[in-house]
DNA sequence: TTCCTTGCAAATACTTTGCAGACTG
DNA sequence: CAGTCTGCAAAGTATTTGCAAGGAA
């Protein structure tokens, strides 16, 4: 369902799906955090899925291209991670300083302070980064 | 003045003030932007003064850990900017998508999220990520 | 059969580390 | 003079590129 509705992105863009996008995809669609290459990447290897993180790079980036994953910077991390758009509202995270876990934050202030940027500015606003740090329940 | 202030902050954990301190702390105080390590490193080879790459990168990561100057990753730079917290106020960034051109935000809506996030989340936050991209007035 | 995609090797970008000599206090 | 700091070389991590062989439509 999911993996028909990006064979047609990929198709309009004189693009193909393959054996690697597939795995990649079904990969962010059961998982519910955002991915580095590098972890995702390790999980294919364990489940037996060959594939070169180099692929992985240049499947996430056709995806982004495609618009169907968004890349996230979070707060001082140094890598970037990954995560399926598709039927999901804009959200940000806050991640865990100890155990590492990553919990989707359901807001953005966006809204609220594009149009007070844009008035002092004068700058036309695109996109943005907005992303936490804390500890968790169970780091505390 | 400013240099002064700092060296009480290198004494205090037992470092010294340098040749190489002064001239990076010299170029953060007169610049008006974020700088990155190579940035830094660039003008200051401008200006005459011997460094090399690497002591920037441990210049910078000394006055970060000394609390006096906040490390930024802008929106999908891939690399870090520099510049002196001393006497300002907690701020964010627009940059330029097309002119590169980074311009200080003076609002953070921290406060606000803090406790809807700790609630929502039960994580305690702490530090945070807010930057934004987007067109400049002689880019649009 | 076309030409997109992949794997492998190598390159590139950013940042950190090891070590011996130079400098600060 | 003791101990910190620097430069140079090298290593480490994240990501991209070139190219020939493999695979989708």
């Amino acid at each position: 369902m999911l993996e028909k509705i990006i064979s047609q992105g990929l198709k309009a863009t004189g693009r193909r799906m393959t054996r690697t996008r597939k795995a990649v995809l079904s990969l962010l669609e059961r998982t519910h955090e955002p991915l580095s290459a590098s972890e995702i990447f390790a999980q294919l290897q364990e489940d037996q899925v060959a594939i070169d993180l180099v692929t992985v790079y240049r499947t996430v980036n056709v995806l982004k291209d495609l618009g169907l994953v968004a890349q996230l910077d979070l707060h001082h991390e140094g890598q970037s991670r990954y995560e399926l758009k598709e039927g999901r509202k804009h959200h940000h995270h806050i991640r865990c300083q100890v155990c590492g876990k990553i919990v989707d934050l359901l807001l953005c202030p966006l809204k609220k302070l594009t149009k007070l940027i844009e008035e002092r500015t004068k700058f036309v606003v695109g996109d943005h980064t907005l992303e936490f740090t804390g500890f968790c329940p169970q780091c505390q």
